[in-house]
RNA sequence: GGGGAUAUACCAGAGUGGCCAAAUGGGACAGACUGUAAAUCUGUUGUUUCGACUUCGGUGGUUCGAAUCCACCUGUCCCCA
């Protein structure tokens, strides 16, 4: 895996780059759509493609671990055989997953005793044992076992969570240094940051990774709650810290606006549920603003979906029929809001770089940060 | 023509003397959602100057008090002829 800087904007961190998978290159900054159990939900393969233009998306090991297992996934050749889905696939490591399902999992030194949601069978995941799952599933970006933390959390837990979440670090790595891939391919593995919103546990975690010398690094535990002043002030002070001509990776995150302003930190990788679910919920991203396509005021609004948009919905469908759609729960509205939100994130960071090579990405963010979070 | 049942908020439908401005669904209208336990979840849904006021087919009555009991009227449905 190489990683090319091509351009750097003068007046922010921002950067443009390339990195180079086995499955193809990927042009940064980009937004990587989530696909959790080996689907972006709603989307089919060309539209992800030819449409949306998605260059990586994720899965969950956690997830394809319960279903359909390991057993029909090396069967298949991996994830990107199961799915037929030729580009590149990073998959998250069940981190989060420690976060969002802390309810029904048990943390110890040996790694996170999961009941599992599907059926409350207890499961067992180590650095090591996720490590292998990833090497099946066949990601060629591997995510580092982490404890993602809640917020609030205070500092003495989320310093002993970061203890941890390092001890579990040099573990993944002896595992994926020790073991090699199944397909032919590269994988890789980025370690990730954690530290909660404390400047000097951020400072610890991205010394400690950097020293890591991985070929790319993450940041996550963010976007869990907290202001998103903090959440740019731990991604400031963590990118000042990590290799510059490594890619980097901002876990979980987030919003249009959030996205611009990590891109003007120096982030070059994103993903998040955003765009899919709020889709389904009938929430539109626009470069005007943000759309709830179920509001009443749509209900006579014939106009194209996004007269702005690059996907072909939005020229397709109207704002009434979208809404009709939604307000009758029809599968066809979630799949059309889907692609629609899809390809704006695409877009976003797509005109993002463009504008970095251009030296003009600063005064177009600052613009675009104000105009897309608008209530329309 | 005879007999029986029923009428409650946008709809369906509980409630059979005070704890009822009235359960519960649905619909409608808003909001939330950040490495997906999410086609999910939350709120509002008579008026209001937030103290109260006007509601349960209509009119009148009984009662300290009525959606609830009584009389008549009106509408709807069912059965028999």
């Amino acid at each position: 895996m190489s990683f090319t800087i091509n351009h750097t904007d003068a007046a922010s961190k921002a950067r443009a780059g390339v990195l180079q998978t086995n499955h193809g290159a990927i042009e940064t900054p980009i937004f990587m759509p989530v696909g959790t159990l080996g689907t972006v939900k709603t989307v089919h393969q060309h539209e992800l493609k030819d449409d949306i233009k998605a260059q990586i998306i994720l899965g969950n090991t956690y997830h394809l671990f319960l279903r359909p297992g390991l057993g029909v996934l090396k069967q298949a050749g991996g994830l990107h055989q199961f799915i037929n889905w030729q580009k590149p696939i990073l998959t998250d490591s069940g981190g989060y997953q420690v976060f969002s399902l802390a309810s029904s999992r048990k943390i110890t030194e040996q790694g996170a005793i999961f009941k599992s949601h599907i059926n409350g069978a207890k499961l067992e995941f180590t650095p090591e044992n996720v490590i292998d799952a990833q090497r099946v599933i066949g990601a060629d970006i591997m995510m580092a076992f982490d404890e993602c933390t809640p917020y609030p959390c205070e500092h003495h837990k989320a310093k002993k969570s970061l203890a941890l979440t390092h001890r579990w670090l040099d573990r993944c790595f002896k595992q994926y240094n020790n073991t090699e891939p199944l397909y032919g391919y590269n994988q890789y593995l980025f370690p990730i940051v954690q530290g909660s919103v404390y400047k000097d546990l951020r400072i610890e975690s991205a010394e400690y990774i950097s020293a890591k010398g991985a070929v790319g690094n993450a940041i996550g535990g963010l976007s869990v709650g907290e202001p998103a002043e903090d959440m740019y002030a731990m991604t400031e002070v963590v990118c000042n810290i990590l290799p510059k001509d490594k890619p980097r990776y901002l876990m979980g995150v987030g919003t249009p606006v959030n996205i611009l302003e990590s891109i003007a930190l120096g982030i070059d990788m994103f993903d998040c549920v955003m765009p899919t679910r709020n889709a389904r919920h009938g929430l539109l991203y626009t470069q005007q603003g943000i759309i709830n396509i179920k509001n009443e005021k749509w209900k006579n609004d014939f106009s194209e979906l996004d007269s702005n948009g690059t996907s072909y919905v939005d020229k397709t469908y109207s704002k009434a029929y979208v809404r009709h759609l939604h307000i009758c729960n029809e599968y066809l509205a979630a799949q059309i809001t889907s692609i629609h939100n899809l390809a704006f994130y695409l877009w976003l960071v797509t005109e993002a770089r463009k504008q970095i090579i251009d030296g003009t990405f600063t005064a177009w963010k600052n613009k675009m940060v104000i105009q897309i979070a608008q209530r329309l």
